[in-house]
DNA sequence: GTGTCGCGCGCC
DNA sequence: AAATGGCGCGCGACAC
């Protein structure tokens, strides 16, 4: 029986009346039930909405369901703030005259039939003009990654929902939007079919500290009011609570219709609260964060005070955190391509290399162990022989559980006391790369019909506003040296058209850069604002730092760079020939992968740690660790590493003065610290554990999440000139510029993939927003390859 | 068998 | 007194 939208009585609720409302009042919420969570498997079972309150407190909710078994539908009106103290009074007092007040509160609920159910691609189709024609509203979501995915995919209708190839009236729609506007290309929005919003975005924005905490969990915190959850019911019914439970899908409606109603109470208090951490005033922080978005303040919700401009959270909010919410839905669906021709054979190559040193390790001990097993190393390496081999544990730390500590880095400088540990810490590390990449992505990706990844990125995961990346699996920590894992993820398999490319692009030394920015440290500024930069290749001393001494008159001065060549100089101020080379401290960005040469250590474990390290105030004995530096006795060299960090600072004179700063700023603010762009991080909590730490994570927070700002600033730059090239192509290149993907992040580096026939603009356009997403004291550095894989792209 | 925790590893 | 920070995942060990 085929059932249009006029055989359905919807009475107020139908999507014509539904989208009117919302238009006129400005906001609506909406939220889809599932099937579950995967939306290029799982399939929409019903979409809910709710339109706040106009003047006559006549808030509008509808819950149009798909699911074919569909009965009827319950609208149980939310417990009001007054319902719920009069209910609670009388629960307390079980007085009649107390019962008596809260029924006369109590709302009742109030049953609509539908059957069969409705008809999921009209009803969608007929919505679709909320979501893609409705420019001055804001349509909230509690999640609008899911959501978005879920209509991208699962619609129902032939186009689906934010698909930027098939939407071409959109695109069209956006041209004449810009001339009304007279914007410039690179600012225009192409999302803008309505205003999203996002209500756990903006939770986040207001408390870092919340992480990864549900609509209800928040509510009850923020609203001491106690939801109930479809998967609630679903639980409780399984473990046989209720003897007779209503229709599941029935449940399902009504707890949808709780879902939309506290997300809007949850999105509205949490952009007040935004409001009233950053009231309305403008910023000047040196990036693009603003500029940019002074047409925003349209976009304020109605509640606000029009006549303010939009605080500084707010921007962010709008600015940053919800376009790149859209990006991020885009990476996760698109996914990201595996070979796992390939990893099976790294994965064989792993098993053999594991197998002779676990071959090795029998051996040496005369018996074979598990050095996965925690304990079990540590009873080989430190128990007294004969039950273990007795090595000492002075430098060693102790786990939480008492136990001796066998991580890489605790035991490492141990290899030189015997032979067993460094096959341990191989074995480890292979076993690492074997089981938790190597086989994993095989499986994945094996079993994929796209033989894509579509791996989740997290944008309320971290502190710090980091991405965080998870399910199934973390694209931010595959092994880069191994070089063995990162040639799976590429842009075709053998025997596929060579036609895309992968195309990589990373900061050069962002979270140094934004520590001189943040610093002012002359010394570094210097450094990074030297144009073409170290000459220095292969370890030799860098020209630029070459110091000459005249023997004759003790003038010192530095050689130009391409001059004459060495030794025929001429003293500039008495035309002696005679001079004395010394090297002065270079100071170049790549510095801190060259301290070592610098400083005359041995230079490869120091290079790596270096100046992270000693920015973010590491001491010298775990530095000695991270460095590897022990003498012949196995003695860790604290003196030396002293001398070293002493060195490092008095090179970077600003870094500890900003230090200092950050902790006086931190005691003036209440222990808030401030990214560039103006994000906070609440650090009182963590004051009362543990005041130096506290500090050093505001440190850290400062450099690495104003690093995140500007890598997120680049992503929705560069996301929008292409889609602006998307737009304006021909029909046929439209094509290839909806193929154009954010594929992964990892924190001061992108992945992409485009077709390989627009190689150049697409590298042009990524290392132009790359490189302009701020303006700090120095350059922005940034550099995009292309190759076949991750291996080829850095 | 299932779930939680600590540990150890990968990445920035 | 001494002190780098931020993530996610798989395994072993242990509790139930």
């Amino acid at each position: 029986m085929a059932l249009t939208l006029e055989d359905i009585d919807f009475g107020d609720v139908s999507p014509a009346h539904l989208i009117d409302v919302a238009r006129t009042r400005g906001h609506v919420v909406f939220d889809l039930e599932t099937s579950g969570l995967d939306c290029h498997h799982d399939r929409i079972e019903g979409i809910a909405f709710y339109v706040p309150e106009g003047k006559d407190n006549d808030a509008l909710r509808a819950w149009y369901p798909f699911v074919p078994k569909t009965m009827q539908m319950f609208v149980q009106p939310d417990e009001t703030p007054e319902e719920q103290a009069a209910r609670l009074k009388h629960e307390r007092t079980k007085s009649p005259d107390d019962y008596d007040a809260y029924m006369a509160l109590k709302q009742v609920a109030t049953l609509h039939d539908f059957r069969p159910a409705m008809p999921q691609a009209e009803t969608m189709e007929a919505l679709r003009p909320l979501f893609e024609d409705s420019p001055r509203t804001v349509v909230v979501a509690a999640n609008a990654k899911f959501d978005i995915g879920f209509m991208r995919y699962a619609s129902g209708c032939e186009r689906g929902f934010w698909d930027w190839e098939k939407d071409l009236s959109v695109v069209d729609k956006l041209e004449a939007w810009w001339k009304l506007t007279d914007e410039k290309p690179a600012d225009y929005k192409p999302w803008e079919g309505c205003i999203l919003a996002d209500s756990m975005l903006a939770d986040f924005l207001c408390d870092e500290n919340f992480h990864a905490y549900g609509l209800k969990r928040r509510v009850r915190e923020l609203f001491d009011h106690e939801m109930t959850t479809y998967l609630d019911v679903a639980k409780r019914r399984k473990q046989g609570y209720f003897g007779f439970m209503a229709d599941d899908v029935q449940a399902l409606g009504h707890y949808a219709m709780e879902d939309v109603y506290w997300t809007w109470r949850l999105y509205e208090n949490r952009m007040c609260r935004l409001d009233d951490l950053t009231p309305g005033e403008p910023i000047t922080t040196g990036t693009d964060v603003v500029t940019a978005l002074g047409k925003l303040s349209r976009l304020r919700p109605s509640h606000f005070d029009p006549s303010r401009a939009m605080g500084n959270l707010e921007r962010l909010f709008w600015g940053i955190d919800m376009p790149l919410c859209v990006i991020l839905e885009e990476m996760e669906s698109t996914g990201v391509l595996i070979d796992h021709r390939w990893l099976r054979k790294v994965t064989a190559q792993l098993e053999e290399k594991k197998e002779k040193i676990l071959d090795e390790i029998e051996q040496i001990l005369g018996y074979t162990i598990n050095p996965n097993s925690a304990p079990q190393v540590s009873t080989i390496l430190f128990a007294p022989p004969p039950t273990g081999l007795g090595l000492s544990t002075k430098y060693v730390a102790q786990t939480g559980t008492g136990m001796f500590s066998t991580g890489s880095k605790e035991i490492g400088h141990l290899k030189r006391a015997h032979p067993v540990v460094e096959k341990i810490l191989d074995w480890r590390s292979c076993d690492t790369v074997q089981g938790n990449f190597s086989i994993k992505l095989t499986h994945l990706a094996s079993e994929a019909p796209d033989g894509r990844i579509h791996s989740g990125f997290n944008q309320t995961g971290t502190k710090i506003y980091r991405l965080s990346s998870s399910n199934p699996i973390n694209m931010q920590n595959q092994p880069r040296d191994k070089n063995l894992i990162r040639k799976a993820f590429c842009a075709y398999l053998e025997g596929m058209p060579e036609d895309m490319l992968l195309f990589g692009c990373d900061y050069s030394q962002i979270e140094l850069r934004v520590a001189a920015h943040l610093s002012g440290d002359l010394g570094m500024i210097e450094v990074y604002n030297m144009v073409g930069g170290c000459k220095a290749a292969g370890g030799e001393p860098c020209e630029r730092f070459k110091l000459w001494v005249c023997e004759d008159c003790d003038h010192k001065w530095t050689p130009a760079l391409f001059d004459v060549p060495n030794g025929s100089h001429k003293c500039p101020k008495c035309d002696s020939n005679e001079h004395t080379e010394h090297q002065k401290r270079c100071r170049h960005v790549d510095l801190h992968q060259r301290t070592a040469e610098d400083v005359g250590v041995p230079r490869n474990p120091l290079a790596k740690n270096a100046n992270f390290g000693l920015l973010y105030r590491m001491a010298s004995p775990r530095f000695c660790q991270y460095a590897d530096l022990y003498d012949e006795k196995g003695e860790p060299r604290i003196d030396y590493a002293d001398e070293l960090i002493k060195g490092w600072f008095a090179a970077y004179p600003a870094i500890e003065p900003f230090h200092w700063k950050t902790e006086e700023a931190l005691k003036k603010s209440g222990w808030v610290a401030y990214t560039i762009a103006g994000r906070q991080r609440r650090l009182s909590a963590e004051r009362w554990k543990n005041e130096y730490r506290t500090i050093t994570q505001a440190i850290q927070f400062q450099v690495s999440g104003s690093a995140q700002d500007i890598l997120k600033i680049a992503m929705k730059r560069i996301f929008k000139e292409i889609k602006w090239h998307l737009q304006r192509a021909s029909r046929a290149m439209r094509k290839l510029w909806a193929k154009v993907r954010f594929l992964i992040q990892v924190h001061d580096e992108v992945i992409l993939e485009a077709p390989a026939v627009l190689k150049d603009e697409v590298m042009e356009i990524i290392n132009r927003q790359m490189q302009g997403a701020a303006k700090l004291r120095v350059p922005l550095v940034a550099d995009c390859k292309f190759g076949r894989s991750w291996d080829h792209v850095h």
